[in-house]
Order: C-alpha cells, then structure tokens, then sequence
DNA sequence: CGTGTAAGGAATTCTGACACG
DNA sequence: CGTGTAAGGAATTCTGACACG
C-alpha cells in the first residue's frame, strides 16, 4: 500500500529544488491546507514523492490564477478522493500530536 | 526505468534513522566505495531509497563479521550486476566532476 | 579495520513579522 | 491573497584528525 512514494524523506530544500516553488511558497501550501509534510522531532518538514507532485500540480494551478481556496476545493473534489482525505488526516494528526 | 526508488533526495541525517547506521558508519561505507550518494552544491550527500536498501545489506553482512572489503567484493559478483555498475558509474562520474 | 568523538565552519530550517497590494 | 525578505536562534552536515585496536 505505502511504499517509497509515500514515505516523507525529503526535505524542503530539496522540494525546493524538485519543483521550482520557493520555501516560502511550500510553507504557504501548507499553511492552506494544501500539503500535509511530517515533522521530525527538531520541527523540520519531511515531504514525500506524493507531495511533490501534488506541489507540481499546485504550481500548474496558480499560474492559471486559481486561488488557494479553489485549488484545495478542487482537490477534495477530484478523482482520489481518499488519498486527499489520508493526507489531510495525518496532517492532522501529526498537528495534533505536536499540539501545534 | 530510474523512478523514485533511485532518486537522490534523502539527507544523511534521515538515512540514519531509516537504517540505524551512524553518521560515521554511512560516510565510511561510502569511503569503502560500498554506496554512491549525490552531492548537491554545498557538498550535503543525498541518498534515494535503494542506497538505503543496500545500506540495510551492508549493515547485516557487517553484523556477520564481513569486512566492507569482502561486502564490495560480494555486490559485484551478485545478482543485479547492471546497478551496482551503474551506482559505482555515477558515483565516479560525481566525484570527477566535483573534482574530489 | 571499523567506528567514536571533539572541533570549527558553513549552510539549512524554523517562526513571527512587516511589506505590498 | 500570495509571496518576498530581514532577523535570530537552533540543529545539520562537512572534513580532517586523534583514538583504540
């Protein structure tokens, strides 16, 4: 089920670098609920294969001039509607737990 | 061919807690020519998801007592012979061009 | 041979905020 | 709304070396 594309290694530089968005557009997506990266025990955000190409798909949007509210809309909306809804869930349970 | 399982993209801090294996022991191991990571600008080494696999052989083989010498020699005389060649390739091929 | 450690420097990442609009 | 930036701190990674054995 969970296998390489899915395992949160990657740090945000190197998203960075993966997609061409800036570190303080990654952190902005998030902060709209858009991706849901890990944190280690330090704070520092761990982001999947998955979550790059949902940040690719999220770059392609914008340039189209959706608004953040839309785009995430757009995604509950979408094809698989579940893997949205397990990233969202352990979003919320990764803020939950370090009581963001 | 080359998919995320082969990406360069995971720090050495992370590879550590995937595998157990110190930061010393990593480096080491890279020194013995037993794995292959990227370098990006800075110097960071960067590690994809079969580098830790095979980190995880090396560290069982260790365990056995295997010196890394008899490790090295035993991946080129295995199975995949085509990867190991073409890790080995592109680590040479790094370090030519970082100039080590 | 394989691995630990202290050492000093350089680059990374984090958060909260002000800015513009 | 979306993104840039300067600010200060904390943790990361790098290399070369000494240590033990």
């Amino acid at each position: 089920m969970s296998s390489y594309k899915d395992k949160k290694v990657i740090s945000i530089g190197t998203v960075n670098e993966l997609t061409g968005l800036s570190l303080r557009q990654i952190r902005y997506y998030e902060e709209r609920e858009l991706i849901f990266p890990e944190r280690t025990k330090r704070g520092t955000r761990k982001y999947s294969f998955a979550d790059v190409e949902v940040l690719l798909q999220i770059a392609d949007k914008r340039e189209e001039g959706v608004q953040t509210y839309e785009i995430r809309k757009d995604m509950l909306r979408s094809g698989d509607k579940e893997k949205v809804i397990e990233r969202m869930l352990r979003g919320q349970i990764n803020a939950h737990f370090k009581m963001k």
